[in-house]
DNA sequence: ACTTTATGTCAGCCTTATTGACTTTCCAAG
DNA sequence: CTTGGAAAGTCAATAAGGCTGACATAAAGT
């Protein structure tokens, strides 16, 4: 079954998309976020963690030292939300709350060697996936994998993960 | 930056993976699913529906007649859960829920008119920034987008998945 | 008759999220 | 130096969406 089409030889221009295959594309996304999440998921199951408190160790692993407002504004949830996360993160010993030296208002997060070898336990499982789904399709495939998910952020969202991510 | 690299020409064995190139890829997915719920979610904000609403119009309407127990494992949640949702969607007339006329223990469920509309408010939505993602990055990307969405899921999950698209 | 399956429902609980209001601290500009 | 506003933290109330466990009913299948 023809999987699409375009009129002209390497064009982007003239795709013709069927209502059928952009369905396809959309449940395969709910689908593959399933099993993106399953292995973190499982293993915050048996503590007292949730998906939230991955997101915030990830990132915060990936950023060490910034801020509360920086976090908030990478994850997209309110102050109050956020703040549930953080404080049982701290009061359990896994991240750490540094006041900012020049800006004291600021605090400053950083993970402890219990938040680091938690989030290195979550990362290297969701890692795992996502190495062998990107050896199982290929390099070409992987491409066109980051070109379709970027092109399919929120402008202000690409922005942030370029930012961080700059290849 | 090199991209990866493989130490054969077609080869999808011997694909060289730093952390770096699947953290990127995983903070894609995090961004980019971020998107993909982004419009339903607003059409839902006012009425008080939700993402499992959405979600099981989708199904609802993809596979018209299906059992109560089918959607249960397509949507992966308990019974319980999909029956609150599946109660106002049937009190509102957005769902009718039929008496199997081979196993009368069987409901099967369909889409109403007024369901039906909802549901293609909401997933022309979803296909518009599906399509418009798809336009952008071309249709070698989109190719390579589902390999590696498919590889990506829980062998159970891709299985229905499967079964429901095939293309 | 007995067991199993499909569905529905009640009660209670948890996590994650929301909004709104308020405080403390502290930077910065007038 | 005062004041305005930003960064962070907190409290209270609310909601969605998920869970488990228990139980009920109807209808198959033996």
């Amino acid at each position: 079954m023809a999987e699409g089409g375009t009129a002209v030889a390497g064009g982007e221009s003239l795709l013709f998309l069927t209502d059928e295959q952009l369905r396809k594309g959309i449940e395969a996304m709910f689908f593959a976020y399933r099993g993106f999440t399953a292995d973190p998921d499982r293993i915050l199951d048996g503590l007292h963690y949730g998906r939230a408190h991955h997101r915030a160790l990830h990132f915060i692993n990936r950023q060490p030292g910034l801020t509360v407002n920086r976090l908030l504004s990478v994850l997209g949830v309110t102050k109050q939300s956020l703040n549930r996360v953080l404080r049982t993160l701290i009061e359990d010993g896994l991240v750490e709350s540094r006041v900012g030296r020049k800006d004291k208002r600021e605090r400053h997060l950083y993970l402890t060697e219990t938040g680091a070898a938690l989030e290195r336990k979550l990362s290297e499982a969701q890692r795992a996936r996502m190495r062998a789904a990107y050896r199982a399709a290929g390099p070409q495939a992987v491409a066109g994998f980051r070109q379709v998910l970027e092109a399919m952020m929120d402008p202000e969202l690409k922005r942030q993960y370029l930012m961080l991510t700059d290849d």
